[in-house]
DNA sequence: TTTTGAGTTGTTCGA
DNA sequence: GTCGAACAACTCAAA
């Protein structure tokens, strides 16, 4: 009797315990992915993009076996499984707030028909609930996080499925691709493991120095692997040692873990802040002006180049540099006082890696609003940032073209350089020094201790 | 039990 | 130019 592998955020073979699961029970295995609408109807073109490609990524793994199906996985999943004759439905734990709910519907469906949904492992080196304190409540702090993560220590990778795989029922067939103005990287197991593999051999050395300077290729480029499952972390972990750099990147995968930890325990921290203060009494700026201010953040025309250049990379790749990720979302909340959802829900729309706990938890980092939080006086200069990580003004002139024409730093400082504003780039739409006191100013006038 | 010190990513100001 | 202090309040672990 086959079972079914229904695969959500883990769309690989290999160190896919799941799977295993599956096969172990005589080897016949259904691969199902259902495209559903929930997920699929508010995904941003370069998701639904890079999903696509993900998934003939897999089909291929699987000799063009992939059962897809479209709709309510409710329905799907049970009806596969009815078609299969399969008494077991095998998935990897999906801890997100939704998926949790979903789950339990399946689940419950499922029971009905007298099949039973298996649950082993998950997207993490460590299931969300795993790492507590002595005293059995989760973590605050990253750091104690860490250290009580390493303690916990995680398996090592699954082997590899001896399966044959099976295909019960019509197969619905890929949804659209849209087009993009850009090119995706390549997605699935083996360019994520590509990818590992380039990334270990040529940047993990000077992680620990080059992470930091968005010009250069020093990051690892794993997210959009990693977050819908083309690897498993804990292959990524099992081949660490303990240079500085493979210590630096270990804390960055430590760091997915424990905001998906957090958002476990706290599934209404996915929207709304940790500290309640920050929705019910802050005073954020709406209005005209306010949305005029965000589509200008939006667009990479702040007058600020650092920043414009971050979100023009976004638009034109699906992607940003995790150090001008910082940069630009302090700049939303602080400089242009505008709530970090807003912030979040862009990002969340372009970036090809968005992983809504890291995204909404970073962002409530920023803004001082979340787990572990950034101490509220601690507002990045954009200017400043562009002068220490930028140099030389590269990553500006790669994304700003009206500001090709300045040499080196000046790149930085179009108000400071003679003919700063000659190909057409924005004046500041803001003034920085006026709007860090400002928003100091807010933080002080919010009342009361911080309400987690 | 209480106390103490550290805690991803910063900036400004004054000496 | 460099350097230390100040910018809060809270969490957590260790002393």
């Amino acid at each position: 009797m086959p079972a079914v592998a229904w695969f959500r955020r883990d769309l690989r073979l290999g160190d896919n315990p799941a799977l295993s699961a599956a096969a172990a029970l005589d080897g016949q295995v259904v691969p199902l992915f259902v495209v559903d609408p929930a997920v699929w109807d508010p995904a941003s073109d370069v998701r639904r993009a890079y999903l696509v490609d993900s998934l003939r990524a897999l089909d291929a793994d699987l000799d063009g076996q992939l059962l897809l199906q479209h709709g309510d996985p409710v329905e799907h999943v049970v009806a596969v499984a009815r078609a299969a004759g399969a008494s077991e439905v095998h998935v990897a734990a999906d801890y997100g707030p939704y998926g949790v709910q979903r789950d339990e519907r399946v689940r419950a469906a499922l029971a009905k028909q007298g099949i039973e949904l298996v649950e082993t492992g998950s997207p993490y080196a460590v299931a969300p609930g795993r790492v507590t304190k002595d005293d059995g409540t989760a973590y605050r702090v990253y750091t104690p996080f860490y250290r009580a993560w390493m303690r916990h220590g995680w398996r090592a990778p699954a082997a590899d499925v001896e399966a044959e795989y099976v295909m019960p029922l019509e197969c619905h067939g890929y949804p659209e691709r849209p087009d993009l103005p850009f090119a995706l990287p390549a997605a699935g197991e083996a360019a994520a493991l590509e990818r590992w593999a380039a990334f270990r051999a040529a940047g993990l050395t000077a992680y620990d120095d080059t992470r930091n300077f968005p010009a250069l290729d020093g990051t690892s480029s794993m997210g959009h692997h990693l977050k819908w499952g083309e690897i498993h972390p804990r292959t990524i972990l099992a081949d660490l040692g303990d240079s500085a750099g493979e210590e630096t990147f270990r804390k960055e995968i430590a760091w997915r873990e424990f905001y998906a930890d957090v958002m476990h325990q706290r599934p209404e921290s996915a929207r709304a802040s940790m500290d309640v203060r920050f929705d019910d009494d802050f005073a954020w700026d709406s209005g005209e002006r306010a949305d005029a201010l965000f589509e200008a953040w939006a667009a990479g025309r702040t007058g600020y180049p650092f920043v414009d250049a971050g979100m023009r990379q976004l638009l034109a790749e699906g992607w940003m540099h995790n150090r001008v990720r910082m940069v630009v979302a302090s700049f939303l909340v602080k400089d242009l006082h505008l709530p970090w959802q807003r912030g979040a829900a862009h990002f969340m729309r372009w970036l090809r890696d968005g992983d809504l706990a890291s995204n909404s938890h970073g962002w409530q980092w920023t803004a001082g609003c979340g787990t572990d939080a950034s101490p509220y006086h601690r507002v990045f200069n954009p200017v400043g940032q562009g002068e220490r990580f930028d140099p030389n003004g590269d990553y500006v002139r790669r994304y700003v073209p009206e500001l090709a024409h300045l040499p080196g730093k000046t790149a930085h400082t179009p108000w400071d350089t003679l003919g700063g504003y000659d190909h057409g780039y924005p004046e500041r739409i803001v003034d920085h020094a006026a709007e860090r006191l400002e928003a100091l100013d807010r933080f002080a006038q919010m009342k009361g201790s911080p309400k987690t």
